[in-house]
DNA sequence: CCCTTATCGTTGCAAATGCAACGTATTATG
DNA sequence: CATAATACGTTGCATTTGCAACGATAAGGG
């Protein structure tokens, strides 16, 4: 059984490894195989469990009302589905999840997750603490997306990612976590707009940059600029 | 005081009336009032409280690298702030909230709200449940607005918006929540680009509306249409 | 070393969009 | 009823963007 995974899963984190074990059967986890395009959670069931990919990987996928499938995550072994709509008491899951390879499983009950055990297991504060955090990581690093994509030019998109990553390192010089490609689609524009605006950027005495290494001006440089 | 808007507080739900006094003193509810623009977080700060709006409204603000300030959030009487922060156990608060009236607020400690206490109160299981609720839910609105305006055309995000509707209401016929600049604003697109893209939408014969009262054709019908 | 591949910038062009302004229908208000 | 306010569609125009294609450079593999 691939449960070292699970020492890397966020939910069982600061968990000792001689703990696992009982923890799993507290909880009643259960195992499963899936082949590859088997389902795993279908649209409309109530949503009462969490899945953790053990190996393989699995993939969310939503049908629009023409009956077009959108692949809205791939989750890898270590990672979860279906915490938020367990957790937000969903009584129609509004998507599926499907193997995306040959895939092993573990599905747990999200209320044996929350509820304390009779036996008054310690386990289960650990555990609590970890699906809080999971949830609320995940919500702010949905809303930090949000702000940027938001903006309505490709320039107000990059100055708002480059502004946050400045802001959180406390320097003005930003070292990009993402190739071109990868910053266009998380800013959801074409890369070659991307490519257009960082030299106009750079033009405009905004910024500059060498590969990944950014330097942002301050308002002070930039408003000295003729023009 | 006004402890009254706590019984509609997300938080709280399910917790009675005569229970709640009991379950703030457990909790070590702290109570203040602010002045309009009084600072309640400020940035940096160690996130450890979860604020509750009782009278007035809260901004959560964001100061970019040039100094310029974005309101994330207004919060309004019996709304949460300073949640995800907490939960996430973040080290630094990457906003500040701050009053945008005369405020009064409460504040929990996070901690208190997610460890059980020593008096085994039984509020705390039903308390965890609902800050379980709150983050899942804004975590499934998040992603749900995120797919839409990930989208790169006006017509892709009013499709998919439309389409999701349709799908949770099992009906072609929706019924819009929004006007139509309460629409272009959620979709972050133009209210006179929405109204053309809708205009040529119909045109093209994908759907039909009124007001607010949209009709989406099946593929079927759109296919069979010349051109 | 050569060849392939990946990354990134550039550019022409058609299409989409933001912006501003205006007209009309509907609703609210005195 | 008269008037104001609001919601919505429409349109002209400048700008922005997506899209496709190409070239340069760097990195990696045989």
């Amino acid at each position: 059984m691939e449960k070292t995974i699970l020492l890397n899963c966020p939910l069982f984190a600061d968990i000792e490894k001689s703990d696992l074990d009982s923890l799993l059967i507290c909880l009643q986890a259960r195992f499963y195989d899936y082949k590859r395009d088997d389902f795993i959670f279908r649209v409309g069931e109530h949503a009462v469990n969490v899945g953790v990919v053990l190996s393989g990987s699995a993939n969310v996928v939503q049908e629009d009302f023409w009956g077009g499938r959108t692949i809205l995550a791939h989750v890898e072994p270590g990672g979860l589905f279906g915490e938020s709509f367990s957790c937000a008491q969903a009584q129609q899951l509004p998507v599926s999840v499907v193997a995306a390879q040959d895939s092993t499983i573990m599905l747990l009950d999200y209320r044996k997750i929350v509820k304390e055990c009779s036996s008054a297991c310690v386990f289960h504060s650990q555990l609590i603490f970890n699906m809080l955090r999971v949830l609320a990581q995940k919500n702010i690093l949905l809303t930090k997306k949000m702000e940027h994509i938001s903006r309505r030019t490709v320039r107000e998109k990059l100055l708002s990612f480059l502004s946050e990553q400045a802001v959180s390192d406390k320097s003005n010089k930003i070292t990009l976590p993402f190739n071109r490609q990868e910053l266009a689609d998380y800013l959801c524009v074409e890369r070659s707009a991307l490519s257009r605006e960082l030299s106009a950027m750079q033009k405009d005495g905004l910024l500059e940059y060498r590969k990944n290494l950014f330097t942002l001006n301050s308002r002070h440089e930039i408003t000295e600029l003729p023009q």
